[in-house]
DNA sequence: GATCCACGGGAATACACGGATG
DNA sequence: CATCCGTGTATTCCCGTGGATC
């Protein structure tokens, strides 16, 4: 952490009691320990994995539903407490040397958006069952793979991995995904994640279960609201009339949800204010894009890109009037040291994902193909200060 | 010395449009 | 009138190089 980031957080500490008590509590990226009211789906999710608590492995799994139903914020507490419990008995240390193995399958959990390759995907995983460092260079990807294996054999109930986010644009297609798994040893089960109905996606023949997440109703969502508010607010900050609407705007996107609650907060937070007012929660709900991209996602990209994305959400809108304008500018910043070329390419690449859009520009100008502007798919100020967060 | 992968730079391709051509 | 062509931009695609790390 860099000097200016520690003087901030001792000055956020030094103010009277803030409206804004976790930025990291509050990020609609970040899941909580205990996601409310999705008690059914726990139910299912441990009732497919049963045989684990037999010391067996169960069969592989694909858990799918819309944006903003939660899956992510399930899997991964339920795979907390499954990694938690399967080391507590013992407090078995997994390790190269080990003599021995676990007496019940391990848990892994995997975000593809994280995960650009081969050798991150092998990596991430060797690096879960291990306590060691697995060097991330000068070693192959062949090599990495080899270990993986050798650690596995060892393995004699198995390891559950976790794939989230599978299907989504920019992360591993499912035959390399399937390739991947095939490079495995078969002790290992996967559970994977994603918003594609299994009928739309390649993996039917390997998955023998399929998990059903819905949408959530909109009681539910005031509930989630209540909680992160009270989680990460100051008390009373958010009341129910202001999260009932919010959750009236959402049509059942808790990220979307997440994310109005932390604008709002944010605003009324600048405001040196205690409470969130209507019109935070106004400004909020006009701020995020309908529909939007997931700010895991964006938050995700390599640091470059979203240093780029970080200097675009300031640009005022004669920059941002074409791509070549908008290329020009953020190139002149003096906190982004890339080529022009280099930004140009990013903005590109990043509105073939989805992360930005782009739309015709209505600049004049008679010559050559029109130029296109791109505009955002996620809500500025939100990404802003929870980037300003990591820096 | 080995390895991975992000960058840079530029080539190739697509597109819009007006004017020439058949 | 339909099609082709040239020009100027926009967009996509590709691949060698070098930094970082072990």
């Amino acid at each position: 952490m860099d000097i200016d980031a520690r003087i901030k957080r001792r000055r956020r500490q030094d103010e009277s009691p803030r409206l804004i008590q976790d930025y990291e509590t509050l990020s609609p990226a970040a899941h909580i320990d205990e996601p409310s009211d999705r008690g059914p789906v726990f139910e299912r999710l441990l009732d497919h994995l049963d045989p684990v608590f037999d010391s067996r492995l169960p069969p592989n799994a694909y858990v799918y539903g819309p944006f903003g139903s939660g899956k992510s914020a399930i899997v991964t507490a339920l795979f907390t407490h499954l990694e938690r419990l399967s080391t507590e008995p013992r407090s078995v240390i997994y390790t190269t040397t080990r003599a021995g193995s676990p007496t019940s399958p391990g848990f892994i959990y995997v975000d593809m958006r994280e995960t650009t390759s081969k050798f991150t995907f092998y990596h991430r995983v060797l690096d879960a069952l291990v306590d060691e460092p697995v060097p991330e260079h000068g070693i192959s990807t062949e090599k990495l793979q080899e270990r993986l294996h050798d650690l596995l054999d060892e393995f004699t109930t198995g390891v559950v991995v976790a794939v989230d986010h599978v299907g989504e644009p920019n992360t591993t297609d499912i035959d390399e995904l399937i390739e991947m798994f095939a490079g495995l040893p078969s002790n290992v089960s996967w559970l994977s994640i994603g918003r594609k109905p299994p009928d739309q996606i390649a993996l039917s023949e390997y998955t023998a279960t399929t998990i059903q997440v819905k949408r959530y109703q909109r009681q539910m969502l005031v509930d989630v609201l209540m909680t992160r508010a009270s989680e990460g607010l100051s008390r009373q900050a958010l009341n129910h009339e202001q999260a009932r609407q919010i959750a009236a705007w959402a049509d059942g996107n808790a990220h979307d949800v997440l994310a109005a609650l932390f604008v709002a907060a944010d605003r009324a937070d600048q405001a040196g204010r205690s409470r969130i007012e209507k019109a935070d929660v106004i400004s909020a709900l006009d701020e995020i894009p309908q529909p939007s991209v997931s700010l895991g996602r964006v938050l995700a990209l390599p640091d470059n890109k979203q240093a780029v994305l970080r200097e675009l959400v300031d640009l005022d809108e004669d920059e941002r009037a074409s791509v070549t304008a908008t290329t020009e500018a953020i190139s002149a910043r003096p906190d982004v040291d890339l080529s022009p070329g280099t930004v140009k390419r990013f903005l590109y690449e990043m509105a073939e994902i989805g992360i930005v859009e782009r739309v015709q520009s209505d600049v004049e100008n008679r010559k050559g193909r029109p130029p296109s502007r791109v505009e955002l798919r996620f809500p500025p100020t939100a990404f802003s200060r929870l980037y300003n967060l990591k820096q």
